[in-house]
Formats: structure tokens, C-alpha cells, sequence
DNA sequence: ACCCAGGTGGCCC
DNA sequence: GGGCCACATGGG
């Protein structure tokens, strides 16, 4: 199948929209950060817990005990890496650019891309997902999920992160809005209709699924 | 009692 | 460059 009829079928299929919601790039950043390895549920209690006591701010994370951020972030699992990352990042946002993630966002997309991949616990996902739901740049985020159906409907095998991202990047119009609906769908379809059995039963996609039972 | 989840980093070869 | 592993809570 072609990614084209891919996008096309889909996005027929399935509504994404409010895939990412948040109301600032700070959130942007905590969420990318702790929906690593975890469901956006569990990110919601924490994102949620943070907003009723007021501290989904750079300075607040910045400023409290380590211990009490690992608290808050227990819900999301890996908690202590991820409440250690997350203040490493609004310190360094503190210092460097007094508190506004604008300082690394509104550089441009490889100057920002380089600084966040430099940061702890920014990899190459998460630092497409600030780009592109934080920073509104054209980033097509290819992650597991994309490398997998890909894979599967035999539009491209390939492990290579950077190799599948370039691949959709110059088939689709570099669109913040068309690439996160891309992204939304095709992490949307692996974890709904492509998990039953037998795989994408009653999906769009089942005629071109091969059967894995 | 399993398995999975919107990854990253460290270590080994 | 790839293949393992730890990281951790919460839901099916």
C-alpha cells in the first residue's frame, strides 16, 4: 500500500483531533517528556495534579524539592528519571533563558532540535513531539508504532528512525497539522483496531493487514 | 500472573 | 552500527 492511501484511509476512519491537547509549550514539553513508555491517562493525573496546585509552570518545577516532583510523578511511571529530567530542563530553561521555552523554541527547527536532543531524557521522539505539538514545526514523529505498521503493510521496513522520518517528510506537504493528524492516526490505529484479533479485525486497514492472528 | 504502555541512556560487542 | 538491559506505575 502507499502511504498516501494509507493517510487517506485513516483519516477516513478515524477523528483525531485533540490528539495532544495542551495550553502551553511548557506543557508540551512535561507532557512529551512523561508520556515516554506510559498511556496519556496516566500523563493527564499527573498534568492535572500539577494545574489544581498551580506549579505547571517553569520556576515551580524548577524550584521544589526533587522529591516532591518525584511524588507528582509517580502516576507515569519512571518516576525518578523523569521528575530528575524534567527539572533539569526548567533549570536550564530558568538559567538560560529566564524560564521561557520559547528561548529553544522559536530558534530554528535543526537549532532547536540539536539543543533539546542535548538536554537529559530528550531523545529523538520526544524531541520531535515538542517540535512539532510545542513548536508547530513540519517534524513528522516516527515513532515505534509508525515503524511497525510501516513495516507491516510493506510501505517501508526499516528500524532507522531518522531514515522513516525522511521518508514520510518528503511524500507529505511539511504541514504542523497534517503531520501531528499523521502521527495521531497511525498511533491511534496501532493501539485500538490493530491489537484485536485477528489483527485491524473490522478496520479500515483489514484488507491490507496480513492475517498474524 | 502475566502483558503492555505515545522512550531514553548505558553498556557490550 | 545493533542487541540487551534498567527504569516503574497502572490497567487489561
Amino acid at each position: 500500500m502507499e502511504l498516501e492511501e494509507l493517510f487517506r484511509r485513516l483519516d477516513a476512519c478515524y477523528d483525531v483531533s485533540g490528539w495532544w491537547p495542551a495550553e502551553s509549550r511548557w506543557e508540551v514539553m512535561v507532557g512529551a517528556i512523561l508520556v515516554q513508555q506510559t498511556t496519556w491517562e496516566s500523563v493527564v493525573k499527573v498534568l492535572e495534579s500539577m494545574r489544581r496546585r498551580g506549579i505547571l509552570d517553569v520556576d515551580a518545577v524548577a524550584s521544589m524539592p526533587l522529591g516532591e516532583l518525584e511524588r507528582l510523578v509517580r502516576p507515569a511511571g519512571f518516576y525518578r528519571q523523569k521528575a530528575a529530567r524534567l527539572q533539569h530542563l526548567a533549570r536550564y530553561l530558568r538559567e538560560r533563558y529566564g524560564s521561557d521555552p520559547g528561548g529553544i523554541l522559536d530558534k530554528g527547527t535543526e537549532e532547536a532540535r540539536a539543543e533539546l536532543l542535548s538536554l537529559p531524557g530528550i531523545g529523538e521522539e520526544t524531541a520531535d513531539a515538542i517540535l512539532l505539538f510545542g513548536g508547530r514545526r513540519p517534524r513528522f514523529i516516527a515513532a515505534a508504532y509508525v515503524r511497525r505498521t510501516f513495516d507491516r503493510l510493506g510501505i517501508l521496513s526499516s528500524s532507522d528512525y531518522g531514515e522513516v522520518q525522511r521518508f514520510v517528510e518528503a511524500r507529505v506537504p511539511p504541514d504542523p497539522d497534517r503531520y501531528a493528524r499523521c502521527y495521531a492516526l497511525l498511533v491511534h490505529h496501532a493501539r485500538t483496531a490493530c491489537r484485536s484479533r485477528p489483527r485491524c479485525a473490522g478496520c479500515c486497514l483489514r484488507d491490507a493487514c496480513p492475517a498474524t492472528a
